[in-house]
RNA sequence: GGCCCCUUCGUCUAGCCUGGCCUAGGACGUAGCCCUCUCAAGGCUAAAACACGGGUUCGAAUCCCGUAGGGGCUACCA
């Protein structure tokens, strides 16, 4: 039997890291054994379901790389197969239609609570078949005793008690199914053999192992994954900030990285830290997933993304910072320019909105002068020096750094400076401020007349000596 | 409250199943040093954990029990 797993999120927002984190499983678990991913929409809640939802999710699916064989399927268009199967289950006598309005069945709750009780519905009501034109839900008649076993991967056997479980709704007033309903019929019929999600989901489990029993259906093999927290170790939510995985992408973010990540998050290969989508696949099975619950670590994301922007190529990355220029209203294209450059800022970048950022300077048709930097660097005693620098530079026919070297060692000896108080200003004069890569490589990547052009413009800010001290 | 799950450095984790090799390893972050034209990157080093209490055993992070703490669920949400 082929491995056939699925995601299955509900669209009520974008993709949340949390969900990405068990897509990664549940596609890994599937390449990883040949099978198959299917991808399934369980929008059963009306009124939070959302169409945009289901795009973003879709969106950033697609962008992490995790593609479907099946699918989306949408449990909105199954609502017949559900009707139809809850109606099998009424006539077998597994279920029965219940009139209890969830006003009613509310207020019972709160009384239950008040005396410290909790109200576990088992039939215990009238109403239940006594008005055929009232809309009713079909419940499912759960045993009164005994226990009920779960078998999860990860955890073995973990047993529940059956009056723990209450005679639950599988189909709504609005003919829509529940969840615990909807998950069974579709996973059975989609013939999934590995449930892999969330821990939150374990709870439930007792109940679509009745189901199952009911339907004589087998059950998949199950693993409960444990939840993703934040940083007060609370379940991950939109408090913690960037959760959706568009976000990341948005802040620059590399799908490789974001992979890479939350793949070790509850799984592990030993010490190894870094995983091409290919070793993940290769290496990830349940035996190697963890019980306990993870905490997101957003420096370690971080880390793990600048060092994809300076391991991925760096055409790569040029190709995927061009965007951003572009927003930024700068006229550039992907030329060996832009690949040497990324060369150089991919070694101080964490993002590529980073790159973006620091970029500026390369293009700018006018140089801005930072004002301090300015200020410290370009000084009526460095006047002498930029002016030596300048003349020689632009007697280079041959403008490469070895050249460039030269100069500034010659220049260094004869006034006996060090490196650093020649390039200091040079580099503001260049770049505008005192922060910017190597500069013979930023001499390199500007080229001759550039270099000249913005060496002379400095040279025409710096007052003549102490004279005068404005502009 | 009830039920279920979980518990190794601040965080992600290795080790646990199949007790001794653990003086508990790696990574992020933090600190220091080196490199150095700035900023980074890189290299090296350091501080940092077996939740607690009982067993079992010659020996326990590893097995058992209890306690505490954390998380989840408790819907005609998923």
């Amino acid at each position: 039997m082929t491995v056939r797993t699925r995601f299955a999120p509900s669209p009520t927002g974008s993709l949340h890291v949390g969900g990405a984190r068990t897509a990664i499983f549940n596609w890994l678990f599937a390449r990883h054994a040949g099978g198959q991913f299917i991808l399934r929409i369980e929008d059963t809640d009306r009124t939070r379901s959302t169409e945009e939802s289901i795009q973003e999710i879709t969106d950033a699916m697609e962008w992490l790389g995790l593609d479907w064989d099946e699918g989306p399927f949408r449990q909105s268009d199954r609502l017949d197969i559900y009707q139809k199967i809850a109606n099998e289950l009424l006539e077998s006598g597994h279920a029965y239609k219940c009139y209890v309005t969830s006003e009613e069945l509310e207020e019972k709750r709160k009384e239950a609570q008040s005396k410290g009780d909790v109200l576990r519905y088992k039939r215990e009501w009238a109403k239940l078949n006594e008005a055929p034109d009232e809309p009713y839900v079909i419940r499912l008649q759960t045993p009164d005793e005994g226990t009920i076993e779960v078998q999860d991967s990860l955890r073995g056997t973990v047993t529940f008690d059956a009056v723990e479980v209450d005679d639950f709704v599988i189909l709504k007033r609005d003919g829509f199914p529940t969840y615990n309903f909807a998950v069974v019929v579709d996973d059975a019929t989609m013939n999934i053999t590995h449930v892999i999600r969330g821990d939150d989901h374990l709870i439930n489990t007792p109940r679509q192992v009745l189901i199952y029993n009911a339907l004589s259906y087998d059950i998949p093999k199950m693993a409960h994954v444990s939840m993703i927290l934040g940083a007060d170790n609370k379940r991950l939510s939109k408090r913690h900030g960037a959760t959706s995985v568009v976000a990341y992408k948005d802040k620059g973010y590399l799908p490789e990285a974001i992979i890479n990540f939350l793949s070790r998050l509850g799984w592990s290969h030993g010490d190894q830290e870094i995983f091409t989508k290919t070793e993940l696949i290769e290496k990830f099975t349940l035996d190697n997933v963890g019980k306990s619950a993870a905490v997101f670590n957003e420096e370690k994301v971080e880390w793990l993304n600048s060092w994809y922007i300076k391991n991925e190529p760096p055409e790569k990355i040029a190709g995927l910072v061009l965007p951003l220029l572009k927003e930024k209203g700068l006229d550039v294209e992907l030329d060996e320019k832009l690949i040497k450059i990324v060369i150089e800022l991919s070694q101080r970048a964490k993002t590529l909105n980073d790159i973006a950022d620091m970029i500026g300077y390369f293009y700018a048709e006018e140089i801005k002068y930072d004002e301090k930097a300015a200020n410290k660097f370009l000084t009526p005693e460095i006047l002498p020096i930029l002016q030596d620098i300048t003349d020689r530079l632009s007697q280079l026919s041959d403008f490469n750094m070895d050249e460039m070297h030269k100069i500034f060692d010659q220049v260094m000896e004869e006034r006996e400076l060090k490196l650093g108080k020649i390039a200091q200003p040079v580099r503001v004069a260049l770049t505008g401020g005192t922060v910017s890569p190597g500069i013979f490589e930023v001499m390199d990547i500007l080229g001759k007349d550039e270099v000249i052009k913005r060496l002379n413009s400095a040279i025409s800010v710096i007052p003549d000596e102490e004279v005068s001290n404005e502009t």
